[in-house]
DNA sequence: GATTATTTTTGCGAAAAACTGATCAATCTC
DNA sequence: GAGATTGATCAGTTTTTCGCAAAAATAATC
């Protein structure tokens, strides 16, 4: 049960060279340890492989046979080999990620941009879920890391916090608050509001929010997604608070952002990995460089 | 440059048995053991390939990617040495031998036999040559060993001795020497022949054996083959002296076989091989079957 | 046919490596 | 929190490997 290539790569080395001295050197070896590999290769065979005299040398019919394979196998082993080194060396691969929604729209296109400069070969696999579904994933290894809300983390989880995505409110220009300076959470009261569903992770966060300070928000519509939100707002069905990172600004020409103050409202968006992970250099590659834009968001 | 599979043995024996111990054990190796040759891998590689924790271990990304390409790797690898292994063991694999037809059509078929009882495995393909061709073939390596009529040796054949086979008078029994009960060569005389052309080993073996004897005999008609003399022979066309072994008893009813004294001329049947060949195992048994056969024969 | 020259094999000491057993650290179970 | 299980680490020993040099083998040459 004892499987070395060593051997079969001495015996290619001297097929090919035609000869102990320069298979030697090929190897980088002396030509007595070609010998030695060769003939403990062969007593292990219990077969010649190689035909030799000092003058020439040729391949048994044992060893002919044998050549080819020998040949591929040690090809195909050093070629793994040595994708993996690279992959190391060079952080090639592909990487997995799970992410929130918004995240994925908002937050990560430039730093994947960012990453694809640097890393052209590199393919990068975003799987949208809810902030649960990203926990999920990146425990079963679906995914090698994920951006989610923060909360209540898994014991197997680290979470690393990224950003605070502050809560604003979207109306459109003919609300009636919309043109008003500053916002606070009571000034909301009045106002029936679209609210986002149970299965987004921003509603406990709201529902807290609401508790802490004694205010009740009017719930007029409810749907299921931010997209969703947006456009009943746009449609002036009424406004709606939502995290400011779901925003893109350009969709609907009429809509306003407005900043919620007293309190600030933000939920945090964190960057998990398993507490054990090893990640590949490629997705670590990744990790740092959404690390490094701590900070500098909205 | 450096090859290995011990590493991947390693780590393969790890994924599978999903802990360091069992690995260790299916290995015959301590557990320190197996710990020291996963790291040395992923050293090399630069890269973790095994996540563990005293508890828990799974693959990484790159390991995972890995395992199915290490498996059938090592997979081959050790079938490719353990087939080797058996062909020496048992015997097993295929032999390609050369020979004159004559040897092929009647020495042979009975050693084959026996030797295909003895390893019904293997294969034996029969080159058919002239005898210059069968050394070549030898020569060349096309064949593992020969057998073809005694004669001038190349410097680097080696040839054992295998039978005398010797020439006799074939005739229709309404020839007039088909009754005498011994024959001569100075019989043959008067009586036109067919004979072998040039090519065959025969021939020269013939011409020196008449002018060694001072005999001359008339060549009424030459063919290339022992075959196409016999048919001629049938036909009543004249008689010829052709090797005793190249003749089928059952072919031609009318056919007679003498035997020709004084002197007794006979092709010696050798059987010859390289110097410095190694014979595959299976050719090995072969070949000591045949040279068993060295006197037994007709 | 003996000699020479080249190449492989072998012997041996040194060096490197791998292995083991014990111990340590971390995790899970009770 | 104690005990059990498992992988990592360390030190010491064994095994293997390597390279040099001498020896053996074989082809070429004279």
């Amino acid at each position: 049960m004892k499987i070395d290539t060593i051997g079969v790569q001495a015996f290619v080395a001297i097929a090919e060279c035609g000869s102990f001295q320069t298979a030697a050197e090929s190897l980088f070896l002396s030509q007595a340890g070609i010998t030695r590999r060769l003939q403990n290769l062969e007593d292990y065979l219990g077969v010649k492989l190689i035909e030799r005299t000092t003058r020439s040398m040729a391949l048994t019919q044992v060893g002919a046979e044998f050549l080819p394979h020998a040949k591929r196998l040690l090809i195909e082993l050093a070629g793994s080999l040595n994708e993996i080194r690279d992959s190391g060396r060079l952080k090639r691969g592909s990487v997995t990620i799970a992410c929130v929604p918004t995240v994925g729209v908002r937050f990560l296109p430039r730093i994947i941009q960012a990453y694809s400069r640097q890393y052209p070969e590199n393919h990068i696999k975003i799987l949208d879920h809810t902030s649960a579904g990203v926990s999920r994933a990146v425990l079963q290894r679906e995914a090698e890391f994920g951006i989610t809300i923060a909360g209540s983390h898994h014991a197997e989880l680290f979470g690393v916090p990224l950003i605070e995505d502050k809560f604003v409110l979207v109306c459109r220009d003919d609300h009636p608050l919309a043109n008003l300076p500053a916002l606070e959470w009571r000034d909301l009261e009045p106002h029936p509001l679209i609210s986002i569903g149970q299965f987004s992770g921003n509603r406990p966060l709201l529902d807290r929010a609401q508790q802490e300070n004694g205010v009740s928000l009017q719930s007029l519509y409810e749907v299921q997604r931010v997209s969703t939100a947006l456009g009943r707002v746009a449609e002036g069905v009424g406004a709606a608070v939502l995290p400011g990172l779901a925003l893109q600004r350009e969709a609907y020409p009429r809509i306003r952002v407005l900043k919620l103050g007293n309190p600030v409202v933000s939920r945090g968006l964190v960057l998990i990995t398993r507490k054990t992970a090893e990640l590949s250099p490629a997705a670590e590659a990744l990790y740092e460089l959404v690390k490094s834009y701590q900070d500098n968001a909205e």
